[in-house]
DNA sequence: TCTCAAATGGGTCGAACGCCCTATGGCTCG
DNA sequence: CGAGCCATAGGGCGTTCGACCCATTTGAGA
């Protein structure tokens, strides 16, 4: 994997939409590439932005989210989010095609989890231990382009990212000596194709470079 | 006013809850400042966070959103934003002291407005005409630190966050002379309390000058 | 074991940057 | 009708930055 994972979202609630919309696109390793309200626009829009997972509500105007996915020839992984906990509800989703069951008083971490499991073609309406079958997905992949950086390379892209940039500082900050803080620089320079620390700012906020790896 | 409005949010939906703090705090002008699941944490984080505006769900664990707000002596105004669109839910809210009423199914843009109106001190629940009512907090407003600014001093930084860094492109870019971007560099150092444009980069995302004003 | 990447450090040099000063034309507000 | 701010523009100067050259050490992998 190294493509950013993309996902679509369903939910009448636009509120509700915004939120997760607002709340995955922040992470680096997700990215929402379609929102739809109604079950109808949710056909149309898998169609046309071919999402790797889905997330849906149950409830919505017109024809369900599950009614959508079952008319599908291949469809997408489908996690199926909701209030109603209730065991006929997870039936409903087990039996049109849903990977997944997540009330929404799931943690966000949780969710992102996941994501990335049903990502990865993992079925999670059969695991009897969700715990640990989300265990390996917890953590936020580095996003694309973060990959190519080096651990050293990363720290001083976050602390770049969070104001301090000069040389001197720099090199304070990381215990070593302002030579080698340029040297640093200079490959990042050359992998993220940029010329200098303003940019390098830029970069490293797309690359959510700029808070911890983990929500 | 010149503050960020601070906001505290009650939901027993976590992700709903953590999908609201996300977007609401993506604008410059409004920070969330406390969460809460349970009545009682609303409680004691109102006391605590002492925030300007509350959104509040109805049903949540132990006591409703609704009752907490009734026992305190100086509430904040709260908005009651609920998945139950029914006049009987709108009458309880009125009744506990909410000045506004909203959907889940509300747009963000509607959501933020009805934030800055109610910190504003408008009562939205007498109101007929809600879109007139909102119109004149429809945009967001510019966030303290970026209101000493000129206008041309913020375009110059979103050009920035952009990703342009160059004296002579950014120039070209904004049809003036490399000198007097260097000038108008310069008073944004002096206002903002920086002294490089990798620092001003970092500002403007805070400041949320890298995207459009309104949402 | 041999190789290669990562992390550390050094030097030089020209170009860019940040900081100081001045100046002019337009605009608004008492 | 001045006072003040904004946008525009220039000169000079010292410092920093980024580009290109290099070397050493360590650890992981072939």
């Amino acid at each position: 994997m190294s493509q950013p994972i993309r996902v679509a979202i369903a939910d009448d609630h636009v509120l509700v939409l915004d939120g997760m919309r607002q709340a995955l696109d922040a992470l680096p390793d997700i990215q929402v590439v379609a929102i739809a309200t109604t079950g109808d626009e949710l056909a149309a829009v898998i169609k046309q932005a071919d999402p790797d997972v889905v997330l849906v509500d149950i409830e919505m105007p017109d024809r369900t989210g599950l009614a959508v996915l079952r008319e599908l020839e291949d469809p997408p992984p489908a996690l199926v989010v909701t209030m109603h906990t209730e065991d006929e509800y997870r039936e409903r989703a087990a039996a049109a095609g849903a990977v997944g069951f997540l009330s929404k008083a799931t943690p966000l971490p949780e969710l992102a989890a996941a994501v990335r499991a049903a990502n990865d073609g993992v079925v999670l309406m059969e695991v009897d231990n969700l715990e640990s079958a989300l265990a390996p997905y917890r953590e936020a992949r580095l996003s694309p382009g973060a990959e190519s950086l080096t651990s050293r390379e990363r720290e001083l892209l976050a602390l770049l990212a969070g104001g301090i940039s000069g040389t001197d500082e720099l090199a304070e900050e990381m215990f070593i000596s302002q030579k080698t803080v340029k040297n640093h620089l200079a490959s990042i320079y050359e992998k993220l194709g940029i010329s200098d620390r303003a940019q390098a700012v830029v970069e490293a906020m797309r690359l959510g470079l700029d808070r911890p790896t983990k929500l």
